[in-house]
DNA sequence: CGAGCATATGGTTGCGCTAACATCCTAGCA
DNA sequence: TGCTAGGATGTTAGCGCAACCATATGCTCG
C-alpha cells in the first residue's frame, strides 16, 4: 500500500480510501491511486484491512453436510446474497454431530466472522452463550426455535410433519409409515406424523430410519423392509423426494400401484418430484430463500438496520401431485 | 492474550506456543495455560495470527454454482479433507461466469488464502498469470489441463464425449443426440461426442443446449423438441443424470421405449441413476473423490511435500444400466 | 473581506498475534 | 567444580491496514 501511495503521489490511507470509500476523495486522486493500483498489480490484504477495523467482511454457515441437495441450494441462496455485498462465505460442515458444529462455531469465531448461519436449531452445551458472549449475529434456520440464539428463518418441522398425517389421513389412509433421517429435524417431521396420526386415532406409525446419506437406494431398501411386515402400510412419509423417489421405483418394480395401493409423499420439493412419473407429491420449503432470507437479516444487522422480526417463518406448502 | 498470559503467570508468546506448538512447552506450563483460557474463555483471533505468521490456513473453492449436486461432492470432499487438518473453506460461486471467477480469485487472494481450487481450466484473461504471481498454489478440477497453471486433478471430458460415443455406436445407435449446458465442460463433452460420431461416420449430432441450471424439466423439454423433427435420435447423451432422468420420463409419457426406440445415457453417476427405472447407464466421474484429492494435494505442497504428479487423471468409467 | 463551514488529505497509533533472536536454567559429564 | 548442550521461556519488532484526529484548501455569505 506504500508503494501505491508512492506512485500515485499520495499518502496510504488516501490509497486505503480509495479503495474503501472512493466517494471521499476527488475524482483526480481517485483516478491517480486507481492507475497506480493498476500499474503495481496491487492486491490489498484483507487480513490486515479486518485486523484494524474490526470488521471481517466474512459469514461462516454450518451444514450438515454441502451434499445434500436441500442445503446446498440453501447455501447457495446465501453465497450469493453476499457476494452482491462483497462479503465472503465460510462454510463448514458436521456431518450431522453437534460436537463438529461447537468446534466450527469456535473455529468461526477465531476467525472473527461478521455473521453465522446455522441449521437447525438443537446445538451442542455451550455453544448459545459463546455466541451470546460474542456478540455475533446469527441466523438459525431449517426450523423454528422457541428461544432463538439471535435471529432465525425457517418453517416447523413438527408442523410440517402434522400437515401430512393430516393430509395423508383426509385422502382415507389409516396405515402410515415414515422414512427418514435420524436428525433432529427429521426427529421432528416424526414426531407431528405421529401427532396427526394420534388425533386421527390410527395405529401407530410405522418407521425405518435412514442412518447414512439418504439416497433412492436407501428409500428402495427401506420400503422393501416395510412391505415385509404383516400388514403393508397405505402412505409412507419421507424426510426427502431423494428416498421417495427411491420408495416410487421399488413400487413401480413390485407392480405395487402408486397412489391406489400406497400413498408417497416427498420433502423438499426437489425438482425430482415434478418430474418423476408419478409425479410426487411433496412438501416445498422455500429452501433457497432461505438462504437469502438470512443473508438479508444479517446484512440488515450488520448495516444498523435489524430486521423488524428476528424470527422469520416462511412456512410450507404441500404441493399435490400424483403420488397421492 | 495478554490476559491469560497473566492469568497463568506466562508470556504473551507462551500461551501463542501453547496454541500452535504444545510440545514446545513444558507439561506443567501448558496445562497452566490451557486452565486460563478456559477460565476466561479466551478465543484466539486467528486474523491476527495470520498476518503475523502470513499463513491464513484458509482454502479458496469456487465452483459454478452449489447447488449441482455435482460440484457439491467435490466441495464436500475437499471441506471434509480440509477440516482434520483445521483449514477452512472459502467458498465462491461463479454462476458460469468467467468475469465473476476472477473477481472471486482477487477478492480470495486478499484474504491471503494458502490455496485455491478451481472448476475448470478455461479462466478469464489474467487469472492465470495472477495466481502465479501470486505463489499460491492452485489445483484445477473437473477437467485436465494441457498447461495446468499450478496443480489438477480430473478427468478429460472430450474423452468423456468421445468415449459416450463409442459405446452408442458399438450399440448400433446411428442418429445421436446431446442435451446439456452450453459451459465449457459439457462443451468439450459435445465435442467428444461430435468427434465419436465422426470416426463412425454417423450424422451430425442433434444438440439441444440447456440455457439455465439443469433440472428434470429442462431435460423432458428438450427431449420434446428433438423429437419435434423429422427423424428422432435413437440415442441421447446428457452432461448430466439429473437431465438424463427428466428424458426418461418424458420417454415413460410419451409412451417411447428405452433403450428398444432410444437409449439414454446420463453423466456424473449421481444416485437417482441406479434407482430410476430404467436404471441409467451414466459416466462415473469420482466428484467427492476429487475433492479429497484437490486437499491432498494442497496440504501436501503446504507441508513442503509436493506430490509426485501436479495432474492427476482421475479418469471415468461408463456404467452400463437398463436404459442403453 | 473575513468568519465559518465543507471537503480533501495526511500523520500517528494500534489492532492481536508470531518470527526471530535472546536469555535462562537444568542435566550431564570430564 | 566448571563447562556445555539443549530445552524452556522471554523480549523486541513488526505483519498491513484503518480509526482517529489534525490540517489544509476552497468556497459561501453576511
Amino acid at each position: 500500500m506504500a508503494d501505491v501511495a508512492r506512485e500515485a503521489g499520495v499518502s496510504a490511507i488516501t490509497v486505503s480510501r480509495a479503495l474503501n470509500a472512493p466517494d471521499k476523495l476527488a475524482p483526480a486522486t481517485l483516478r491517480a491511486v486507481r492507475e497506480a493500483i493498476g500499474r503495481l498489480g496491487y492486491v490489498p490484504d484483507l487480513t490486515a484491512g479486518s485486523l484494524a477495523s474490526n470488521r471481517s467482511r466474512i459469514v461462516g454457515v454450518i451444514v450438515p453436510t454441502i451434499a445434500n441437495s436441500i442445503f446446498a441450494e440453501t447455501v447457495g441462496g446465501l453465497a450469493a446474497a453476499l457476494a452482491s455485498r462483497h462479503y465472503q462465505l465460510l462454510l463448514g460442515q458436521t456431518g450431522y454431530r453437534v460436537d463438529e458444529e461447537a468446534a466450527l462455531v469456535a473455529a468461526f469465531l477465531g476467525r472473527r466472522v461478521d455473521g453465522l448461519v446455522l441449521t437447525g436449531v438443537t446445538h451442542a452445551r455451550g455453544v448459545r452463550g459463546r455466541l451470546r458472549q460474542a456478540g455475533v449475529p446469527v441466523v438459525e434456520t431449517w426450523d423454528l426455535p422457541a428461544r432463538p440464539i439471535d435471529m432465525a428463518v425457517g418453517f416447523s418441522n413438527l408442523d410440517a410433519g402434522r400437515a401430512a398425517a393430516r393430509y395423508l389421513v383426509a385422502r382415507g389412509r389409516r396405515r402410515l409409515a415414515f422414512v427418514g433421517g435420524s436428525d433432529d429435524r427429521s426427529a421432528k417431521r416424526l414426531a407431528g406424523l405421529e401427532d396427526g396420526a394420534r388425533e386421527a386415532c390410527l395405529p401407530d406409525v410405522k418407521v425405518r430410519a435412514i442412518l447414512t446419506a439418504s439416497s433412492p437406494a436407501e428409500g428402495a431398501a427401506a420400503f422393501a423392509d416395510l412391505c415385509a411386515g404383516d400388514r403393508r402400510p397405505d402412505a409412507v412419509f419421507c424426510s426427502n423426494d431423494t428416498l421417495a423417489a427411491g420408495i416410487l421405483f421399488e413400487c413401480a418394480r413390485r407392480r405395487v400401484a402408486v397412489p391406489r395401493d400406497v400413498a408417497v409423499m416427498g420433502f423438499a420439493d426437489l425438482p425430482i418430484a415434478s418430474a418423476i412419473e408419478p409425479r410426487l407429491t411433496s412438501i416445498q420449503v422455500h429452501a433457497a430463500e432461505m438462504g437469502a432470507r438470512a443473508a438479508a437479516m444479517l446484512l440488515g444487522r450488520l448495516d444498523g438496520t435489524p430486521p423488524a422480526d428476528r424470527v422469520a417463518d416462511l412456512g410450507f406448502e404441500i404441493v399435490e401431485r400424483a403420488s397421492t
